[in-house]
DNA sequence: CGCGCATATATCGATAATCGATAGGTGACC
DNA sequence: GGTCACCTATCGATTATCGATATATGCGCG
């Protein structure tokens, strides 16, 4: 599937949007996707066939935690929140999106 | 291989990449490699790998054009070229392009 | 002359991330 | 009882990138 008729720029960041939404405070999955696509407009989105992979791949290095919690609705829901090397990794990640936004502008601008 | 230490933030990007450096002028494969690599002091890199697949990716779409030329330093090279729809599809990707990094600002300044 | 270097194109295989689709389960409200 | 919002999860297909590698040529230099 997938037309693919969009340059998937998303690629790559996504880690990053993850581990910066946790650092504003932990959440549950489904909230993540909520507040990046109300963040956004909708532009950038992380759903469910992306995001809980690159979860389970954060988690797994070590950069987030998960804990099953009750939701503020009633119903059971998986808690993510963000490490001390976590946030470590997302100065590190930050700062490379910034070169890289840098780098490309240099290149948008050249004559 | 690939340790894929960083994040790839490239994917997706290097089309938009080429299609403006060569919308500066026409240009070799090589010359794009060592224009881009200049200009961002190395921090992006259209690597032989990338490139020329990227290349023949574009031209199949109809937004570049090859030839074969005369380098100025006597060797045969394929020289390409934006296309007019070539330009049209820059303008898209570069509204794309700033459309997420803004987007990503918006998440990155999240409180 | 012969050596090596910068120039220049090209392909291959491995890797990995994303996405659409799909499935399943639960609480609430009408 | 039905439907909707909530919430997690997996699978398959697709695709771009990258490192490595191969090949070839013009030029400067010892």
């Amino acid at each position: 599937m997938a037309p693919r008729d969009k340059t998937d720029l998303l690629h790559g960041s996504l880690d990053l949007i993850v581990l910066r939404t946790l650092s504003v405070q932990p959440m549950h999955g489904y909230a993540i996707t909520q507040h990046v696509a109300r963040l956004t407009d909708g532009v950038l989105s992380a759903d469910p066939g992306s995001l809980y992979p690159a979860l389970e791949r954060l988690k797994r290095n070590g950069w987030i935690t998960a804990k099953w919690q009750q939701s503020p609705t009633g119903r059971r829901a998986r808690y993510y929140a963000i490490t001390r090397s976590g946030l470590t990794q997302l100065g590190r990640e930050t700062n490379e999106f910034e070169r890289f936004v840098d780098a490309m502008r240099r290149v948008l601008r050249a004559t």
